[in-house]
RNA sequence: GGAUGGGUGGCCGAGUGGUUGAAGGCACCGGUCUUGAAAACCGGCAGGCGUGCAAGCGUCUCGAGGGUUCGAAUCCCUCCCCAUCCGCCA
C-alpha cells in the first residue's frame, strides 16, 4: 500500500518502481482517480458545510419560537441532502476504485537493489563454508531419507496426495530438533521472543501482510472462510495490526515455529520429487517491527540471525540479493539464503528475509508516536526464515551423508537427539 | 449448534436525540515545587481526509453499511467482531 500524497509529488519515481518490477506505469490513473476524488472531497464538504450551518439555525429558530424561518430552512436543507448522499457514494466510489489499484501494486524496490527481469539478475553477497567432498557420488535427500526407511512420500500420497511426505523415527524426531534448536537460538542468543500463533486466519490478517487481495489462489482456505497461513509472517507481523505502539519498545522481535501451507498453483512440474516443495512444511520465522530509522540496519542483523543456524550446523551457504524481477510482493529489498545441496550439486533457498518498509504497516495500520512531537509514523516490518525446517532436513541428510548411506548428525543437534550421532536404517 | 450481553479516544470508562469529538481516570508531554527524584499542583493531549506557504479553516469518524430525523454515539434494519452461559469436544 502506498501514501498517496508521496505519489502525487513524485509520480516519476513510482512509475520508476514499477518498471522496475516489470509493469506499466500506473501514477497517471492513479493521480487522475486521486484528482477526480479530491474535487468530489471538496464539493461534498461545502454542500456539508451549509448543511451544519443550517441545522444549527434552524435550532436557534425553533428555540425563539419562529416556526417560519425555521421551516424555510428545513426545506432547504431537504434539497441539501440528495446532494450530500450522492457525493458520499461517489466519493465512496472513486476511493474503492483507487484502493483497489493501491492494494494490488508491488511495493518498491530500494535504490540498491538490482534490476532485472528474473533470477538470473540475483547478485551473489557472499559465500559462507566449503561444500564437502565425496569419495562417492552424492545422493539427493529422497534417496537417502528413503533408503533409510524414514521418508514415505507413497503413504504420504495415499494420505494426501502428491507434495506430501511422512517422516519416521529419527528423522521424525530431527524436524522437531531442528525447530527446537532454531527457536533456542533466536530467542536465548537473538532476543526474539518466541510466539504460538493460530494457523487459520481470517481475511483482514491475510490483507495486512499482502497476501489478500493479490494471492488468493496460492492459498489454501477453509470451508468456513479461514485462510491457512503460508508462512507465519502472516501472523507474527500482524501481531500488531491496528496498533500504536511505543516508540522504545521497538523493535519487536517475534520466533514462531509454524506449520505453512501453500498451494504451489504454479509451481506445477518444479521440484516435483522429494521434500523440497511441499503443500506444507514447517519453517522458523522471524518477524521484526522496527523503526524506520533503523529497518535497514535490523535486515542485515535479520539476515544474520538466520546464517547463524547454517554456521551452527556447518552447512555451506551463500547469500544472494534479490533482483527486482524475482523479489517478492511486499518486499522493498531480499536476501536469499542459499544451501548447498551436494544430491544436486547447487545452492537452494533455505531463507528469504526482506524488508518491506512501511508497505504492510500502511495495510495494518500500525503505528508509533514519536518521542517529543506527538505525530503518528508507521512503523516499518520485516520477516526472514530463521530457517525453513524442510529444507533444512534435506541440507543436513545431503551434505552430512555418508557411503553407508547413513547420515551424520551435525554435533549441535545431537542433545535434541538423545545424544544420536548417526541416523541408519531401522 | 442454542441463549444472553457487548463493540466509544493510546488504555480504562461515562454518555439513550440538540455546541458531545465526546465527562472522568490512567498513560504521555510541558511547567511549578524539590539538592535530585517521587508526590502534589497547573496546563496540554484523538485520528483520517480536504484546503492553505503557514497559523488556521472545513469535513468525516463513537465496529461497518444503510435508514428515521431539521439534527444520531444515542432510535430502527442488515452485516462483522468480541465476551459469557448451555450443549458438544482435544
Amino acid at each position: 500500500m502506498f501514501d498517496l500524497k508521496w505519489i502525487r509529488e513524485n509520480p516519476e519515481k513510482f512509475d520508476n518502481a514499477l518498471v522496475k518490477r516489470h509493469l506499466p506505469p500506473h501514477s497517471a490513473e492513479i493521480l487522475a482517480l486521486d484528482e477526480d476524488r479530491r474535487a468530489h472531497v471538496a464539493k461534498l464538504q461545502e454542500a456539508q458545510t451549509r448543511r451544519n450551518a443550517a441545522s444549527k439555525e434552524i435550532g436557534r429558530a425553533k428555540s425563539s419560537g419562529d416556526e417560519k424561518t425555521a421551516q424555510a430552512l428545513i426545506d432547504e436543507v431537504a434539497d441539501l441532502k440528495t446532494e450530500i448522499q450522492d457525493g458520499e457514494e461517489e466519493e465512496r466510489r472513486l476511493s474503492e476504485a483507487l484502493n483497489d489499484i493501491l492494494s494490488s501494486l508491488p511495493n518498491r524496490p530500494l535504490d540498491d537493489v538490482p534490476v532485472g527481469k528474473d533470477e538470473e539478475a540475483n547478485l551473489l553477497v557472499r559465500q559462507v563454508g566449503e561444500p564437502p567432498e565425496f569419495a562417492f557420488e552424492a545422493k539427493q535427500h529422497f534417496e537417502i531419507g528413503e533408503a533409510l526407511g524414514l521418508m514415505d512420500f507413497e503413504t504420504a500420497a495415499k494420505l494426501s496426495g502428491a507434495r506430501f511426505v511422512v517422516l519416521k523415527g529419527l528423522l521424525a524426531r530431527l524436524e522437531r530438533a531442528l525447530a527446537a534448536f532454531m527457536l533456542d537460538l533466536h530467542t536465548d542468543e537473538f532476543g526474539y521472543r518466541e510466539i504460538a500463533p493460530p494457523f487459520l486466519v481470517r481475511d483482514a490478517t491475510m490483507f495486512g501482510t499482502a497476501q489478500l487481495p493479490k494471492f488468493a489462489d496460492d492459498q489454501f482456505r477453509t470451508e468456513d472462510g479461514f485462510w491457512l497461513i503460508p508462512t507465519a509472517e502472516v501472523p507474527l507481523t500482524n501481531l500488531v495490526r491496528e496498533n500504536i505502539v511505543d516508540e522504545d519498545e521497538l523493535p519487536l522481535r517475534f520466533t514462531a515455529y509454524t506449520p505453512c501451507f501453500r498451494l504451489e498453483a504454479g509451481a506445477a512440474g518444479k521440484d516435483t520429487r522429494g521434500m523440497i516443495r511441499q503443500h506444507q512444511f514447517s519453517k522458523v520465522e522471524l518477524v521484526s517491527i522496527a523503526h524506520p530509522d533503523q529497518s535497514l540496519e535490523e535486515h542485515e542483523r535479520m539476515t544474520s540471525c538466520a546464517e547463524e543456524v547454517l554456521k551452527r550446523l556447518k552447512l555451506p551457504y551463500q547469500v544472494i540479493v534479490l533482483s527486482t524481477g524475482d523479489m517478492g510482493f511486499a518486499a522493498r529489498k531480499t536476501y536469499d539464503i542459499e544451501v548447498w545441496l551436494p544430491g544436486q550439486n547447487m545452492y537452494r533457498e533455505i531463507s528469504s528475509c526482506s524488508v518491506c518498509g512501511d508497505f504492510q504497516a500502511r495495510r495494518m495500520n500500525t503505528r508509533f508516536r514519536v518521542k517529543d512531537a506527538k505525530d503518528l509514523r508507521f512503523v516499518h516490518t520485516l520477516n526472514g526464515s530463521g530457517l525453513a525446517v524442510g529444507r533444512t532436513m534435506v541440507a543436513i541428510l545431503e551434505n552430512y551423508q555418508q557411503e553407508d548411506g547413513s547420515v551424520l548428525v551435525p554435533e549441535i543437534l545431537r542433545p535434541y537427539l538423545g545424544s544420536a550421532e548417526r541416523i541408519t536404517a531401522s
